[in-house]
DNA sequence: TTTTCATATCAACATATTATCATATGTTGA
DNA sequence: TCAACATATGATAATATGTTGATATGAAAA
């Protein structure tokens, strides 16, 4: 779904989603022996990107999970992740895998902090019943 | 898929596609319970059909389906044995799950002998070359 | 009421799908 | 050539999904 927006390589879009390595690498394998993906070589990156001539059927899945998937959680933080991880690439210039993992482990951070805090607050509103 | 066409009951639809009566009543009521169907009792009999006011989530699934579906062999001779099923019902006015299923366990007996028929026939070109 | 039939459900098993770890492959720059 | 990095893959573990067989429930006929 991330691909909608762009084409992306295999670190981008773990980094992204925060999947691991080899799992990343592996379905998006998969979507490409699938039919569903290009791929793109350029150095040591491998870029994934849908294709432009899927079959009907093809389409008409993605158009599925593209409606599907637009009240996903999930997908609009990705989403938003996205936007933020190519602008500060932009910024810095900088688009390897440690720094995205470095960018996306402070994220993972800052979320975690952000959920605790939710939690407790949940917490003390049951105390307070 | 079957109920795209009209209302079945369980025994029905078991009797069609050859499933067990716990699987069928069972993945019946999971699609039931998703939102999918409308249940209808009848005396011992329930007939599920598909919902008239399905979300638009729910439509463009179903939407996806009917479409992939079309070039399934498995659901064209469903749909078949469906027609006949029902001529059948018409004539003999019988729609209780024995008759069902003795009419079915004929239809399947021809379709063993069929299979084996172009089996023997595959193995004669194997032979031949 | 008892029996028969249609359907539902539970527990156990079978199968399919996803994820992980360790390791291999291939690419680039020193 | 080697070291560093990005990606791929094989073996295996974790989990989800699908199926079956036995049994329960509930309605109608005898």
């Amino acid at each position: 779904m991330l691909l909608n927006t762009m084409e992306l390589s295999v670190c981008q879009i773990m980094g992204i989603i925060g999947s691991s390595q080899s799992l990343t690498s592996r379905n998006l394998s998969l979507l490409y022996r699938g039919g569903f993906l290009d791929e793109r070589r350029d150095g040591k990156l491998r870029y994934y990107s849908i294709r432009r001539d899927l079959s009907e059927d093809k389409k008409a899945v993605l158009a599925l999970l593209r409606t599907m998937v637009k009240s996903d959680k999930k997908y609009k933080e990705d989403l938003l992740t996205l936007k933020e991880c190519t602008e500060f690439q932009k910024k810095t210039g900088k688009c390897d895998m440690k720094t995205l993992q470095e960018f996306m482990r402070i994220k993972k951070k800052d979320k975690q902090i952000r959920d605790q805090k939710n939690q407790s607050i949940i917490q003390a509103q049951y105390d307070l019943c």
